[in-house]
Formats: structure tokens, C-alpha cells, sequence
DNA sequence: TAGGCCATCTGGTCCT
DNA sequence: AGGACCAGATGGCCTA
């Protein structure tokens, strides 16, 4: 090879480099706006590629339900579906995004989607973009429901019980194994033998998975007073046995109360 | 310090 | 020939 032609092929690498580096760029850029469109976008704690990628195509398929089924967007199984198959930071992002404050950010970026400007037509903020009322801003507050499925063992129903009429209208192809699910850190004292409850409510114990119930004792009792329906009357104190499991205690539960219960431990 | 994530470089392949 | 696309290699940065 002579040198002039050494010269010819180092120039037309650094070429191809450049235009590499651009259509990367531009992939980054596309993935981006594709971030900006999920729940929960915050510049400060960018999803990583393969986490937008996975939130995208849960949110796609989730918001789907609600158009087909009227699924609720506040319901525990539309955050199920969000999370399925993120890694468990990702899943505690989420969770604690949509579960947190009274109006869901799902619904403030549809509302706005529909009477606002297009996707990608904001300046300095998009126009789906956080806050919502009651949600902290980014990076998503300090303890709380950003932790609150935090907890070891909590395996939510619908990654335990994978089938193929998972989902009516279709689950959509799961492209590998699930991440470790969410999970309930540690000090729920949990117990792995079964809950009077758990035939009721068809609840099944996960083998090798902790922290499957909630009882009493796991509320300090300075914060029996501020659970729905009061302490007294609240099935889960009115036997020194009640349990319930962790999927129901989170249906039963509005997220500050499990949060308090978490954070007193 | 290991592992995850990322940007960049590079050579190969395919297409125009 | 040159551009687009792809995947492997590499090194930097960050975090647990």
C-alpha cells in the first residue's frame, strides 16, 4: 500500500467515523424523545437504552388495556405492566411515580397530550413532562413511594403467574427472563407459612420468596390511627393473627400508609 | 474493585 | 466508490 493510499483509506475512515458518531447521535437523540414521552422522565435520572426501550414497550402495551379493557391507569395492574421485565430500580421508579399523589402522571400526560401541543413540539419542557400535583419533583423525593416496593419478597401477581392468556388482548412478547421482581426490603418480618387468608384469596406463596404478608404488628402503633377505616375497625388489628398478603395490603393501603410502616422499621 | 452503561472506533456487509 | 447499518472491542465514568 503507498503512502498516498494509506492517506486515501485513513481519511475515509475518519470520514466514517464522524458519520458514525452522528447516527449514533441521532439514535440518542430519537431515544431521547422516546424517554420524554414515558412516565416518569426526569433529566436528572435518565432511563438507561435498554430500560427506555422495555418502560416503552409496557407503557404502549399497558395503555393499550385501558383503551381496550377501561383498565384504570391507577390500578396496581397497570403499574404491574409498566414494570414487567425492568430491572427493580427501574420497577421502583415507576412504582413509585404512578403511586404516589392523587393524579397519576399518566393521566396528566394523556390529558395534556390530547388538548396540548404534539409530542416534541415543547421548548424547555415537554409537554408531558413532570410534575404533577402532589408528586414530587425529580429525582422523585427521598424515601418515599420511590422505596415503597422496595421491599424484599414482594412479588406482584401477575409476574408470578405468567400464561399465555396472561392478558386479553394479548401480552406482548416477553423477550427474555424477568429481572428479580420487585422486592420488599427486609424487615417486614415475614413468614413463608400460609396466611389464614391466603386460600380466600387465592394467594400463593412463592417458594424460596419472603415477605408475602402484613400484620399488625408491623404497624407502629402511633400510626394505627391513620389507617383506612381506623385501627380498630380495620380488619388487620381485629385479630392478633390477621394477615394479609402483600398484594392485598397494597390494594387496602394508600402508599403513605405502607411507606410509614416501612419506614418505622 | 467489579459491574453496568456509555461513546467511540473499527472492519464487515449490503445497497445504491 | 461511498454511504448506511451493524456488531465487536475498548476505554472512561459512575455506583454499590
Amino acid at each position: 500500500m503507498t503512502k498516498a493510499r494509506q492517506e486515501r483509506f485513513r481519511a475515509r475512515r475518519i470520514k466514517a467515523n464522524a458519520r458514525e458518531r452522528s447516527r449514533m447521535h441521532g439514535l440518542n437523540n430519537a431515544l431521547d424523545n422516546l424517554r420524554r414521552v414515558m412516565p416518569c422522565y426526569s433529566k436528572t435520572q435518565k432511563l438507561s437504552k435498554i430500560e427506555t426501550l422495555r418502560l416503552a414497550r409496557n407503557y404502549i402495551w399497558a395503555l393499550s388495556e385501558v383503551l381496550e379493557n377501561g383498565q384504570s391507569t391507577e390500578s396496581h395492574g397497570f403499574v404491574e405492566m409498566l414494570c414487567k421485565g425492568l430491572s427493580q430500580p427501574t420497577s421502583n421508579l415507576v412504582a413509585g411515580c404512578l403511586q404516589l399523589g392523587p393524579t397519576p402522571p399518566i393521566l396528566n400526560k394523556l390529558e395534556d397530550k390530547c388538548g396540548g401541543q404534539g409530542v416534541g413540539d415543547s421548548v424547555g419542557g415537554h409537554p408531558l413532562s413532570y410534575p404533577s400535583p402532589g408528586l414530587p419533583s425529580p429525582p422523585y423525593g427521598s424515601l418515599e413511594a420511590s422505596h415503597l416496593l422496595h421491599m424484599k419478597g414482594f412479588k406482584a401477581p401477575a409476574f408470578d403467574n405468567p400464561s399465555p392468556n396472561e392478558c386479553s388482548s394479548g401480552t406482548p412478547p416477553y423477550d427474555g427472563p424477568l429481572t428479580p421482581p420487585l422486592s420488599i426490603s427486609s424487615n417486614f418480618a415475614l413468614k413463608q407459612e400460609p396466611s389464614p387468608h391466603e386460600s380466600e384469596r387465592n394467594y400463593t406463596p412463592h417458594p424460596g420468596q419472603h415477605a408475602h404478608y402484613l400484620s399488625a404488628h408491623h404497624f407502629p402503633t402511633n400510626t394505627a390511627g391513620s389507617l383506612p377505616g381506623g385501627a380498630q375497625s380495620h380488619p388487620i388489628f381485629q385479630a392478633s393473627r390477621y394477615e394479609l398478603p402483600l398484594d392485598v395490603a397494597f390494594e387496602s393501603f394508600t402508599p403513605s400508609h405502607l411507606t410509614y410502616v416501612y419506614t418505622e422499621f
